[in-house]
DNA sequence: TATGAATGAGCATTCATTCAT
DNA sequence: AATGAATGAATGCTCATTCAT
C-alpha cells in the first residue's frame, strides 16, 4: 500500500505537471503551483523529481509514450493499409480531444534542454514515422499504395494529421473535427493509392 | 544618414532577436545577450523596444510578413495551380533553408503573450491557408483538380510542407530536402488532381 | 516556537527597515541592505513584505501607531490640561530620545506612495491633533485656559513640540534637550508678552 | 543678449526643476521631465548643472534664499517685535500660498545628499532661527516680552508657523488660512493660559 | 552652445531548490 | 517520507550621464 501509495502521488505530480505545463508552458508554469495541484507539498516534488526541467521531460515522455501506445493499440493484424492509417488518424483525433492538455505538450512545447532531451525527442519522432512508414510500406507491398517514397509519404501523412490540431484546440468550430478529418484523408488516399 | 543609422540600429537589433530567440526560445533568451550580439548597448534596445516581450513581437510579425511576401510575390497569373502550388512549396523550401532562424522562430514558437498577440498569429496563420485555398478553388474551377473540400485541401497541404522543416533543421542529412520536397508534393498532387 | 519564530523574523524585520529607511530615506535604502542588518536572505524580506512600498508603509504605519501609543498610554485622568501637555511633551521628547531612528522616520519622510497612504498618513496627523485638541478643549472647560481657537492651538502646540526635534537629531549639542522643552512649554502656557 | 539668454535658460530649468521636484521629491524626478518642463533639450540640463543633485541643491538653495528675502525684505526698523513678527508671519504665510511648490519643498524634503549639503541645510535653518531670536531679543530688550529663553522661543514661533503649513498644502479647506494665523500668533504672543 | 541617441551601472523582484523539522 | 520557510542567483528594466554632431 505504501508501495502504491508513492505511485500515487508521483502519478497525481506528473497530472498536475500535464495540466499546468501545458496551459502555461514550461517557464510560466511555476513548482509551487504544480504542488498545490497535485495537492502535496512544494518539497515533495523534489522528493519525486530531481528537478522541474527533470519533470517536464519525465511528463514529456510518459505522454508520449501513451500518445504512440494509443495510437499503436489497435493497429491489429489483417487490416489493410488503408484501414490502419485511417483507424490511426481516428485514434490520433480522439487523442487530441480526450488529452487536450496532454496533447498541447507533446504537439506543440519546443523548448531545448538538453542534447539527450532533443534526441529523444528526435527519436520520438523518428518512431512515428517509422510506425506510419511500415504501414505505408505494406500498402505498397500488397498493392494497395502506389510505389511511392515511402518515407515521404509518411511525413505527409503525419504533416496532413498534424494540420488538425490548431484548428481544433485554438479556435471555437468545435464541431468541424470529424468533418475535417474524412476529407484530408482522402486526399492523402487518393494520393496514395494505386489507380 | 541619420534616418538610416536609427533603421540600421533597430534592423541590427531586430536581426540579432532573430538569431537569440530562435535558438533559445522566448524565455532563454537574455536581453543582455540580444544587446551584444547586435553590438548596442542595453539601453538601446529598450530605446527602440519598449520591453522583451514587444520585442518578440515584433520580430514575430515583421518574419512572418517576410515569409508570406516571400511565398506570395512570384505567384505571377497565367501558372497552373498545381504549378502556383509547386512555386509555393519551393519558396517555402528556400526560405527555410536561407533563413533558418527565422523559420525556427515563426514556425514553431507557440509562447502565448496577451489576447491580441495570439489573435494575431492565428489570422497570420489563416492568411496562409486562405492564400492555398484560394489557389485550390481555382484548381478546381478551372477542372485542374477534383472537387475536394478546399480548406481540407489546404490544410493537408500546409501540413505537409511543415513536415519538411524537422529534418532539414533538426537533422544532419543535410542533402536531402530537395529530395524530400518532390515525392510530398508528388503524394498531393496526386490526392488533388482529377485522374 | 515556529509562531515566535516567525513573528521574531518579521520584527526583525521590521526593525531593521527602520534603521535603514530612516537613515537613507526610502529611495537610497536598498532591501539588499535591509536583509542583512535584518540577517536574513533577501527572498525572505519578501516572504513577510510583498514589496519594498509595503514594507515602508508596514513599519510606517506601526511606528506611528507607537508613537501614538507611547504619548497616549500615561495620560491618565485626573491631571490638569497643563498637566497632561506637559506630560506629553515630555513622553515625545522620550520618544525622540529613544526611538531616534523610528523617530527621524515618523516624523520627517514625506513619499507620496499612493491615495490609501496618504490618506492615512493625513489621518494619522489628524489623530495627533485631536487628541490635543481634546486637552485643550479641557483646559478651557475647565477654566484652565483662555477661550482660545483650540484647533489653532493644537497646532501651534504640535508645531512648537516638532521644532525640537532637528536640534536634537541634526546636532550635536546633547545635553541641551531638556533645557529646551521647559521654556518652549512655558512660551506655549505663557505667551511671550509682558502682561 | 547671449548672456541674458544663458540666465535665461539657466533660470527656466531651475523653475522646471522647482515645479518637478516639488511635484515628485528627488528621485521620482526625472532629468527628462525636467528638460521638457523647461523646454530645453536633456543635455543642456548639463552645461548648466553638473548633476542632478547639483541641479537640486541649486534650486534647493535658491529657494531658500528666496524665502529668507521674502520674509526679510519688509521688516523694517521701526516697527516694534510684536509687529515684526506678525508681519513675519504673514509673508511666511504669503510665500506658501504664492510659491506653493516651492514652499513644499524648501519646507519638506529632507533627503540625504553629503556632508556639505546637510551642514549648508542645517546653517540655513539656523539663520531663519537667529532671524527670528534676534527679533525677540529685540523685544525682550524693549520691555515688549518676557524675559524668555530668546532661542527656545524662536523655535516655538518657527514651529508653530511651520504648523500652518501641512493645513494649508495638503487638505482642501484652502479657506482657511487666514483665519488659522491669527489664533496661532495669538498663542504665541498671549500663551494658553487664562491669566 | 545645444542636443538627444546611446549607454550600462544598479536594483526590485521572482522562483527553483534546499534542508531542518 | 513529507513539508514549506528560507534562500540568493539571475534578469528585465530604468534613468543619470556622456559625447558625437
Amino acid at each position: 500500500m505504501s508501495q502504491l501509495g508513492e505511485e500515487d502521488k508521483r502519478q497525481k505530480i506528473l497530472k498536475a505537471a500535464v495540466k499546468v505545463f501545458s496551459q502555461k508552458g514550461f517557464h510560466e508554469a511555476k513548482v509551487d503551483e504544480i504542488a498545490q495541484v497535485a495537492d502535496v507539498g512544494k518539497g515533495t516534488v523534489y522528493e519525486y523529481f530531481s528537478s522541474k526541467t527533470e519533470l517536464f521531460q519525465e511528463m514529456f515522455k510518459a505522454g508520449m509514450d501513451f500518445y504512440i501506445n494509443n495510437v499503436k493499440i489497435e493497429l491489429k493484424p489483417g487490416l489493410t493499409a488503408r484501414e490502419k492509417l485511417t483507424k490511426m488518424a481516428r485514434l490520433h483525433l480522439r487523442f487530441i480531444v480526450k488529452y487536450r492538455d496532454l496533447a498541447r505538450i507533446t504537439l506543440t512545447e519546443h523548448t531545448y534542454f538538453n542534447e539527450d532531451f532533443r534526441k529523444w525527442t528526435y527519436e520520438s519522432r523518428a518512431r512515428k514515422i517509422e510506425l506510419i512508414k511500415q504501414i505505408i510500406d505494406e500498402g505498397i507491398t500488397g498493392g494497395e499504395f502506389r510505389s511511392v517514397d515511402s518515407r515521404a509519404a509518411a511525413l505527409a501523412f503525419m504533416g496532413a494529421l498534424g494540420s488538425i490540431f490548431p484548428p481544433i484546440v485554438f479556435s471555437k468550430e468545435k464541431a468541424s473535427y470529424k468533418s475535417l478529418l474524412e476529407p484530408i484523408m482522402d486526399i492523402i488516399f487518393n494520393g496514395l493509392e494505386s489507380k
